[in-house]
DNA sequence: GTAGGGTTAG
């Protein structure tokens, strides 16, 4: 060997050996320099990685330019681990540079990279731009740049583009299979996204870790306990290697389909865990208004050296402290988070103690600690008014409910979240005819509620029911039985909520004779299709006062334990009573 | 000679 590659081959090592980290490379790179390899492309490069890997950005982009003649592989690889490091603005950065530096150009492996900087960034526009470019100069049909494009187009919300992508593929990696299942769930289509993992086996491919990830996110969003436990079946039959995002996608999974305890065992049994997957779990208990636990859980993992918790997991513990009434405990985590942690609180931290306090009554502190946040500079955003509103509801204080929500109308005006909230309490503070005046201007500007429904599995299969429904073969079964149910709740005592509360600002529903909400009718449905379990219901919105009063006699009647799940939070009814403690 | 796409928690 030549001297001088010897050296070479040294020099080499000695950056191996530095690894990601900006002392010893910055160590390594005066070593090359003293040596007379201060300009060597091939080290240089090695050594910009690293730098990327280390997360020293300037440090890299200052070899960048110490490189007399960067060519294709040096910009590749800048461009590359720009977009792995989430780094994306340098990326696209560096990827301008490449263009308008006349000895180089773009290949595939620049479009991967690039494209998947402008998906981080939701760069629709960027993005369309680079995908005409890769069309242009012939990279358009490579599987790499296709991938990634089915998730960029996923990312920025665009799943009919994705979709197109997707189907013009002439060979469908599992990559970009996963990428397309992924991007469904991403966007709320879960049902969609398990669809398409049906079709992925169809054509025979083998799913991977990553699928089954997307796939049991898919199940955790629509209640599909059916498929997401064959998955974990799967898996554990298959000896599939079980990584921390599986476990914690399974912890989910588990939580969101209604068994808090199974998602425990799950945790339990994690070998490896990390700030995610506690996260997860804390989350778990805080849905099911376990507060305590998972107030308890957070603490064992400041105690007991678990990982660093994140501005996640403080969102967790803290609405886990609000919908369980924990204010001291809550109070001290919030503190916790700056003094010890460093973490800027965010608007949804502030949200969940505007949320805590208002719910457990102290209704000044709560509107004190808005007014703190705004003397100090942070605009006060509408989330912290919805809060506060709901408190003021909550604790009837009608006259700053009113002009609350006066406010966030004025902020928000097509928000029909807001103008039902006004109605609501006017309503509740007998003001029938300022009701009136609300629904009127609902109408005039065409604000709609939300469609509620109701999903409800059974034998593995889904059903869905909306309000007032009969499109279910069943349906003369589901409300004849629906009506004996509550005729005997009512004879233990079960009182509807005031139809002129509930149903003030639901004009076309009024037409109906019975107007059973979603809920109820999947209750039924599944009380009437199975024996002795616990059934599980899914509801898009926040279930209603009446529906909540109905289900705890329900529980009685039927003798089964009812679970809802709402937009927010678990509901856990038997014996008469709810696990939220009608604190919700 | 050196390199590539996707996936988790509110």
């Amino acid at each position: 060997m030549k001297p001088k590659q010897a050296a070479n081959s040294a020099a080499y090592e000695a950056i191996l050996r530095a690894g990601p980290r900006l002392n010893q490379l910055q160590q390594a790179h005066a070593h090359l320099i003293v040596t007379g390899h201060g300009h060597t492309r091939s080290l240089l490069t090695k050594l910009i990685t690293f730098a990327c890997s280390a997360k020293a950005l300037a440090y890299a982009h200052l070899i960048f330019l110490s490189v007399p003649l960067p060519d294709d592989f040096l910009f590749n690889t800048v461009i590359k681990s720009t977009s792995k490091s989430r780094f994306p603005l340098d990326c696209l950065a560096y990827y301008r540079r490449m263009l308008s530096s006349s000895d180089v150009s773009p290949s595939n492996y620049t479009f991967t990279s690039v494209i998947k900087s402008c998906a981080d960034l939701s760069a629709v526009g960027v993005g369309k731009g680079v995908h005409c470019h890769a069309v242009v100069t012939g990279f358009g049909f490579d599987s790499y740049v296709q991938a990634a494009l089915v998730a960029f187009y996923a990312k920025c919300g665009d799943v009919g583009v994705a979709r197109k992508v997707f189907d013009e593929m002439p060979v469908k990696s599992v990559v970009a299979w996963n990428s397309l299942v992924s991007g469904l769930e991403q966007n709320g289509l879960g049902e969609e996204a398990i669809r398409v993992f049906y079709q992925m086996r169809d054509s025979g491919l083998e799913p991977d870790s990553a699928t089954f990830v997307s796939v049991l996110a898919a199940c955790a969003q629509t209640g599909g306990i059916g498929l997401g436990s064959w998955v974990h079946r799967y898996i554990v039959d298959k000896g599939f290697e079980m990584n921390v995002k599986l476990g914690t996608a399974l912890v989910n999974l588990y939580s969101r389909c209604g068994d808090v305890g199974k998602a425990r065992g799950v945790f339990d049994e994690m070998e490896e865990t990390n700030v995610a997957a506690w996260t997860a779990m804390i989350s778990a208990y805080g849905t099911h208004g376990c507060g305590k636990q998972a107030v308890d859980l957070f603490n064992k993992m400041e105690d007991e050296g678990g990982p660093v918790p994140n501005d996640v997991t403080f969102v967790a513990v803290l609405s886990a402290c609000a919908h369980g009434g924990l204010v001291e405990e809550g109070r001290s985590v919030y503190k916790r988070m700056s003094k010890r942690y460093g973490l800027v609180p965010r608007v949804e931290h502030h949200v969940c103690m505007v949320d805590m306090l208002g719910r457990a009554g102290f209704l000044d502190e709560a509107y004190r600690f808005i007014h703190q946040l705004d003397a100090t500079g942070k605009a006060s955003s509408p989330a912290l008014w919805t809060a506060m509103l709901g408190a003021c509801k909550m604790h009837r204080s009608y006259d700053l409910g009113v002009e609350i929500a006066k406010r966030l109308i004025a902020l928000e005006p097509e928000n029909p979240g807001h103008h039902v909230m006004l109605s609501n309490i006017y309503a509740l503070s007998g003001k029938t005819d300022e009701v009136s005046h609300v629904r009127d201007r609902m109408i005039k500007n065409n604000l709609r509620k939300q469609v509620g429904y109701s999903v409800i599995e059974v034998e593995k299969k889904t059903y869905l029911f909306s309000m007032g429904d009969e499109s279910h073969p069943e349906t003369r079964e589901i409300y004849r039985y629906l009506e004996t149910l509550m005729s005997r709740c009512k004879e233990i005592g079960y009182a509807p909520v005031s139809e002129e509360v509930m149903h003030q600002v639901e004009e076309e529903e009024k037409e109906y004779a019975l107007r059973y909400h979603s809920e109820k009718l999947a209750v039924a449905f599944g009380l009437l299709k199975t024996v002795d379990v616990a059934i599980t219901v899914v509801k898009n919105l926040r279930i209603c006062e009446d529906c909540h009063s109905a289900f705890k006699y329900i529980s009685i009647v039927s003798n089964r334990q009812i679970i809802v799940r709402d937009k927010l939070r678990f509901h856990h009814f038997q014996n008469g009573s709810c696990s939220c403690l009608d604190y919700w």
